[in-house]
RNA sequence: GGUCCAUUCGUCUAGUGGCUAGGACGUCAGGUUUUCAUCCUGGUAACAGGGGUUCGAUUCCCCUAUGGACUACCA
């Protein structure tokens, strides 16, 4: 068996969506299974469509998601170049061949003259296609003299190379996900394999370039499917072993119909993007919205695949060793933005609390708010399990920072009694006496002196996280205020008997 | 319109010629938490429809419906 190569080929027109981070993933996952390699292929044939920055922004999207390259632009090797626009002299080639062997031709037709045969065709119900049904009547190598189109190439009359799409046959392959297809010639046109503007189109820029690249599979999203029996038929003519192919299933939108765009996400309010695009119309990213990229890739894997176990959480490593094409589907995945939060959240979960607390510490320094790492890993520890981002530990723990400067009304309403203002003042000095402010201390002392006192324990201690938190809400309150100190705690109690007073 | 592809709980999915059609997310209920959240337990919920084949079809075949991709000198 010939060694696993795969490739992953995006064109550089914008940020990469997360279905190709998928298709990317597949493959990654499918070489190193099989001890292959991975190639990244960039294809920027449409000069039109370039865009700055997103060479740059597949690169380390992939890097982000733990995808490792082994050949291409950045990483080098022995069949490059791995930027298509850097070989098309190679291209112009391998057309010239193909037309010397027959099977394709040139074509002098203006792009304006198409689309009127397009329109006419169209006005009488027809689609045209442009195939040996039309070729004959159209300006092109096959029906002119040969004397006269070379004359027209002589003198420089643009011109695109066609494929010559043979009559009536029957095609039979296989794609390694669907199954065996069949496909007669004569529903197929004679597609543009090379551009006027001296650029191969992706069909024979990829068949050349898989070829030449020694591509073992080609596993790519279903929005190929339909060119795959021009590509066979291009294998045929070139005399070359076709690789096997695996077309995946879309991502399709949460609700409603089609598939997932970058307008869904906006909607939703949910990335479509790995990673934040910083031009022109700017995209949310899964990194800036704090997914950790062990979730953001766990979460994709198991759309559109899984190992036929109970199995939910994978690590990369694990991926690959139960990552098999076979399995997966055949239909497309609506994307679920909730399923995605809880796998962050499990990946939060089993992240260790010095980690988090380093990571939290960023988040507060950006508020300007400066803690060392051991109060904030304590902290983490109080909270961890109530949060699936990072950034949700300031609204679970904001009032371990600051004192609350409001009260919810509705706890007011229900639990702040005509005698609670006195209670709490007793409450103060009964803390100020404790020396050793930790939870279980304050804890057994508080209790002890409500029950002495046969106060009613709801309502003291209701009232007591109110004036502490400003809400009802929270960690265990002995852990709150031992974390906050008995300073800040008797403070609290004072501003929240003063003011609550004349609230109720 | 044409070509090709698909169809199991709301979603991701497992699965079989005969099963109480399984799991996860969500949702609902109860418990824990004298708060809120988490967590635990339990419940809800699906084989698109119609024909065949068969002793028996969710499973195999055909048709219909629905959905999707493609139909550029874009990839």
């Amino acid at each position: 068996m010939q060694p696993v190569r795969v490739r992953f080929a995006p064109s550089p027109t914008g940020p990469l969506h997360i279905g190709g981070v998928r298709t990317a993933l597949y493959n990654y996952l499918f070489a190193k299974k099989h001890g292959g390699i991975f190639i990244l292929r960039i294809e920027d044939t449409d000069q039109t469509r370039f865009v700055e920055g997103a060479e740059e922004y597949i690169m380390e999207s992939l890097k982000w998601c733990g995808i490792n390259v082994d050949e291409g632009i950045k990483e080098g090797g022995k069949h490059g170049p791995y930027r298509q626009s850097d070989k098309k002299d190679i291209f112009r080639q391998y057309a010239g061949t193909l037309v010397e062997k027959g099977d394709a031709y040139f074509a002098f037709d203006t792009p304006e003259q198409l689309e009127k045969l397009r329109m006419d065709s169209e006005k009488n119900g027809n689609t045209f296609i442009y195939n040996s049904s039309v070729r004959g009547e159209l300006k092109n190598s096959l029906s002119l003299k040969e004397t006269d189109w070379r004359n027209l190439l002589l003198q420089g009359v643009p011109y695109v190379i066609r494929y010559k799409m043979p009559l009536n046959e029957d095609l039979h392959f296989d794609d390694m996900i669907r199954g065996h297809i069949v496909v007669n010639t004569d529903t197929l046109d004679d597609k543009v394999l090379f551009k006027s503007d001296g650029m191969p189109t992706y069909h024979l820029a990829n068949i050349v370039d898989d070829h030449l690249m020694e591509i073992s599979h080609v596993i790519r999203g279903e929005e190929w499917l339909p060119s795959l029996p021009l590509h066979v038929l291009l294998y045929r003519s070139f005399g070359w072993r076709a690789p096997l192919f695996a077309h995946l299933p879309l991502l399709l939108k949460p609700d409603g119909k089609g598939k997932l765009s970058k307008r869904d996400g906006d909607r939703m309010g949910f990335p479509v993007f790995p990673l934040f695009w910083p031009y022109g119309e700017t995209a949310k990213g899964y990194r800036e919205e704090g997914y950790y990229p062990e979730a953001f890739v766990n979460m994709l894997a198991l759309l559109g695949w899984n190992p036929g176990t109970e199995q939910e959480i994978f690590s990369m490593e694990e991926l690959i060793d139960a990552f098999s094409i076979e399995r997966v589907h055949k239909s497309g995945s609506r994307f679920d933005p909730e399923k995605a939060k809880w796998f962050n959240h499990y990946y939060l979960q089993n992240r260790d609390n010095n980690q988090l607390a380093m990571e939290f510490r960023e988040f507060l320094r950006a508020k300007g708010i400066h803690y060392d790492i051991v109060h904030l890993e304590k902290l983490i520890g109080l909270v961890k399990e109530r949060v699936s981002f990072v950034k949700d530990f300031w609204q679970e723990t904001d009032f371990f920072f600051v004192a609350p400067e409001t009260y919810d009304r509705e706890v007011i309403k229900k639990k702040w009694k005509p005698e609670t203002p006195l209670q709490l003042t007793e409450l103060k000095s009964v803390l100020e006496n404790i020396d050793e402010f930790n939870p279980s201390v304050t804890e057994q002392t508080v209790k002890a002196w409500i029950e002495n006192k046969g106060y009613n324990i709801g309502a003291v201690m209701n009232a007591f996280r109110l004036v502490v938190v400003g809400a009802s809400r929270g960690p265990h309150i002995f852990d709150i205020i031992s974390w906050i100190g008995k300073e800040e705690t008797l403070k609290r109690i004072d501003k929240g008997i003063s003011i609550t007073g004349e609230q109720a």
